[in-house]
DNA sequence: TAAACCATGTAACCCGTTACATGATTAT
DNA sequence: ATAATCATGTAACGGGTTACATGGTTTA
């Protein structure tokens, strides 16, 4: 977890381009942005709803259909400043793993118990169906160059996470066939 | 966050080999456990209170000194039976990055902004604190082969940690001399 | 004797999840 | 018609951090 209340500023960064909606900003995080961020809409309208508050949204409401009310959020200049000041701001330090493969493994501790072989397959397993997420994503994404290029930090991160799964995947194999046969 | 009360799982796998008090669990997680878990005493002494009533851990009382009272805890058959499910129990799938960095360079976007080439450099400055730190702790650890094979687990993820920690500070530093010059 | 460390707890608060609750619109 | 989706909220709870609170022991 993030303490800082990181999801307000992704919130001002999603609306830093264009005005939307609390409903679009959930549709984002079960989008594209939900590999790398992720909040529930019980989360999001009343952060949205203090941040308005707190004068960092202005809203406008307009009317979908006969009576359907949607509540369109923009950034103030007090929003857009905030954001800014955290971009600029400098990284938290790192944090621990807090990854169960990794804590159980640590647990378990001896190359020879029975669970450890299941451990790796479990985890080869939930990192092969991660990795076909992400490449899946790339495809939809950035199969045109261009789409690349107009969106440097998205590719980039998104490339990057490709990478790590494919080398964690590899490191797993490695050490999966290194473990003594029973 | 795992919401899955991970903490409770992580006393018990400390408590499975040695009996321990509230502060030397404490203590793990400010040493070597701590790179891959940790919480505070805050919250590790109710939670040990808890799994008491719960009948996961019995407890003793020590004296050391005049009057200092240590309660040292120990795993119960059900807390031992509490762990053994939990090491079985399969993996959860895998959560967002949640990572800062991440999800800054996403919001910025794009490869012109004067505020990428500082942003890689923090994130290669934390990186390699934290490359050297684990690096650190594995000298400390392991430079003793037999050490390496007494704890499989923990060598294991330890290696992983400082190659993953390689791999991104090699990433990192490739991309940045990607960067447009300005 | 003073500082650092040992030792154990509680309280307030924040972030995030699950569940509760309601109603409109669109597509089949 | 009815199911899926759009749209916006609230309530209860769990896990984690920071701060409050207290007192004993060891080491320089």
């Amino acid at each position: 977890m993030s303490r800082e209340n990181t999801l307000r500023y992704v919130i001002l960064g999603l609306l830093s381009h264009k005005e939307r909606t609390g409903y679009d900003i959930k549709k984002c995080f079960q989008q594209e942005v939900g590999d790398f961020w992720s909040s529930r809409h019980s989360q999001i309208y009343p952060e949205m709803l203090k941040m308005e508050e707190q004068g960092l949204l202005a809203s406008r409401k307009a009317i979908t259909g006969q009576k359907l009310e949607k509540k369109y959020y923009s950034l103030t200049d007090a929003g857009k400043k905030e954001l800014e000041e955290w971009l600029q701001a400098p990284l938290g330090s790192i944090v621990p793993t807090r990854d169960d493969f990794t804590i159980k493994l640590y647990l378990i501790d001896d190359a020879a118990d029975p669970r450890i072989p299941i451990l790796f397959q479990q985890e080869i397993s939930r990192h092969q169906i991660h990795h076909r997420h992400l490449t899946e994503r790339w495809k939809e994404l950035f199969t045109d160059p261009e789409e690349r290029e107009r969106h440097y930090g998205h590719a980039l991160i998104l490339r990057q996470a490709i990478d790590r799964e494919a080398q964690r995947l590899a490191w797993l194999k490695k050490e999966y066939k290194k473990l003594p046969k029973k």
